[in-house]
RNA sequence: GCGCCUGUAGCUCAAUGGAUAGAGCGUUGGUCUACGGAACCAAAGGUUACAGGUUCGAGUCCUGUCAGGCGCGCCA
């Protein structure tokens, strides 16, 4: 990071003393400096030329040699080796020494806190995800949403954030009330009478198994009981599921926001005044508008209906209201793509109180499609014919299932081939990457086994490493803190799995050079100041590879 | 009809406006009694859906077309 700040100091006194007075000269922190692409780029790569073109009316190459020319007129620093000018007008940087691996030591001393931010300095941040009303077990889309969730809260965290994870569910609404009035028809199905299930009805065959196991608990006893004895007692043993579920993924969380909670604290009367008092809300037809056309709705939406019952938005204006009051900086809402539509409008309620639409952002997760034998399996809840998110794990495990709902971005739908994932599933990507962190925990205990004991960073010359391998290597071990920067810049969860597999064929290639070359071996006895800089390569490496699964939620088995 | 997302290798997907568009799987050929082969090397495979535009430079940004998914309620 130092290096950058320095290039970018470096080529901006450079560019002034070359094109003194001319106006539209970039800033400093404007100076883009670039980790080289290639190893042929040298370390770093800068592109002021090609932007500068138009402005100084020069080709960019004549103004990227100018620019080096100044640099070499001004002293150029020890530390910088040599500067190229290439075609159409980069600037090629390489650095002095041997920079592959200067952040090796840097990791070593900062151990599990590489690539992290000191905790609060990044804003405060509730996010929000899952929030499945409990009418049914999770489905593979809710678990697509778990893990992209969780994998934010935990970047987020990396990145200095204080995060707390919120599940907001309804306990109280018409799907609850229908949810009870399917347990009680399948309950006195059950009992033997002949009664009609509601058209609205929950089909799945969970509720028959829920009233099942009423009629063994109750016997008959419950034949006539209240509608909210069935809502209670389904929903409860649902929530229970769908807790157990995101356990098994690894995933809890801090609050469990009851919408309820909102009536019975006077948010939703207060946000309903708030709005009122700032002419955000008329009357008409009988019912009560938000006047969200002025935030860019293509429609007003209805507040409170004209039989007095409040829309769904209402109390989701005031639930915002209340993450702003409990002190976040910011929320994020994971929402599922279908219902994408929603945002607009429910922006459109927090803009209305005051507060800025930046306040929240809601990345939407595209739908998970599944195929079994060729044919798509139907993903519906009320349809009664599904997958759950319990079945994907209790096949594949949480890591695979972590793996896997983390690897693409989340712009993009994805058809989970149950079939295809079974079969492949020993040539896995996260096998090849939990395999190399267990390769590496084995070479220590092997290093001992052989007598050579690890010495630490501080008696390692680094000068010793010399094979390509190894400087590919660390080069890709210093560029970890970006690669989260990015990720929770982006809330881009995908960025770590791609980058993980990187490091795991790196590694796997440097590894196989000492099957064919015996002196490229990591561990040699009869070399051991080569060995400890190796091992320092390897302990990085382990770290490395631990750092980024723990930011996905996936553990790093010492072996398999 | 309007809005959102997507379209990249046979398949599933990467790629911060930068240099010769990359991985995994699959296919073909090779390495190997190993510091754990759940490995490695190599090859084949591309008009980045199509057509324009913006600029030094476009898979990426803009416009249009086509295709797929989702959403367009005084439902949640």
């Amino acid at each position: 990071m130092e290096t950058k700040t320095a290039l970018q100091e470096l080529l901006h006194q450079a560019l002034i003393s070359a094109f003194n007075g001319v106006d539209g000269l970039p800033e400093t922190k404007d100076i883009a400096i670039k980790p080289a692409s290639k190893a042929e780029f040298g370390d770093f790569s800068n592109t002021s030329a090609m932007g500068l073109a138009s402005t100084l009316r020069q080709p960019p190459i004549k103004i990227a040699q100018t620019v080096v020319a100044e640099v070499e007129k001004m002293g150029c620093p020890k530390w910088i080796k040599r500067m190229d000018v290439v075609s159409p007008g980069f600037i090629n940087i390489w650095l002095a020494g041997d920079s592959a691996f200067g952040a090796v030591k840097a990791i070593i001393e900062q151990g599990e806190n590489y690539g992290r931010k000191p905790a609060g300095t990044g804003r405060r941040t509730l996010v929000e995800f899952v929030s499945a009303n409990p009418t049914g077990p999770l489905h593979v889309g809710h678990g697509r949403g778990a893990v992209v969730g969780d994998c934010i809260c935990r970047i987020l965290e990396a990145n200095g954030c204080e995060v707390t994870r919120e599940y907001y569910y309804n306990n109280a609404g018409v799907q609850m009330k229908n949810l009870g009035r399917s347990l009680h028809a399948r309950y006195l199905q059950a009992l033997g009478d002949d009664v009609e299930f509601p058209d609205d009805g929950y089909k799945g065959d969970y509720v028959r198994e829920l009233a099942e196991t009423l009629k063994e608990e109750a016997g008959e006893s419950k034949r006539d009981a209240k509608l909210e004895f069935f809502t209670v007692y389904a929903s409860d043993r649902i929530m229970q599921w769908i807790d157990e579920d995101l356990k098994a993924m690894g995933i809890t969380f801090d609050v469990f926001f009851k919408e309820s909670s909102l009536y019975e604290s006077g948010e939703v009367e207060e946000a309903l005044k708030q709005l009122a008092e700032r002419e955000m809300s008329y009357k008409q037809d009988g019912a009560l508008w938000l006047k969200s056309t002025q935030f860019g709705d293509e429609k007003d939406r209805v507040l409170i209906k004209s039989d007095g019952e409040k829309t769904y938005l209402t109390p989701d204006i005031a639930y915002h209201l209340d993450k702003a009051r409990r002190g976040f900086e910011r929320a994020i809402n994971i929402l599922g793509h279908d219902h994408h539509g929603y945002i607009v409008r429910l922006k459109a309620g927090i803009q209305a109180l005051g507060f800025s639409a930046d306040f929240l952002d809601c990345p939407t997760i595209q739908m998970v499609s599944v195929e079994r034998d060729g044919k798509e399996v139907k993903l519906s809840t009320r349809g009664g014919e599904f997958i759950t998110l319990k079945e994907l794990l209790d096949e594949f495990g949480a890591d695979v299932v972590r793996y896997f709902m983390a690897m693409r971005s989340y712009d993009s739908q994805f058809t989970f081939d149950l079939n295809l994932a079974q079969d492949t599933s020993e040539k896995n990507p996260l096998y090849k990457i939990q395999y190399a962190h267990a390769r590496t925990c084995n070479l220590l205990v092997k290093a001992k086994e052989q007598g050579i004991e690890w010495q630490g960073a501080d008696a390692v010359d680094f000068e010793l490493l010399q094979l390509s391998e190894e400087k590919e290597l660390g080069k890709a071990l210093a560029r970890y803190p970006e690669i989260v920067d990015r990720a929770a810049a982006e809330l881009a969860p995908h960025c770590l799995p791609n980058y993980l597999l990187e490091l795991a064929n790196l590694f796997n290639s440097y590894f196989a050079v000492g099957n064919n070359d015996a002196s490229a071996r990591i561990l040699r006895v009869d070399a051991p100041e080569l060995t400890q800089a190796r091992l320092a390569l390897v302990v990085v490496l382990r770290q490395v590879l631990r750092n980024a699964l723990g930011l996905l939620g996936i553990s790093a088995p010492e072996r398999m």
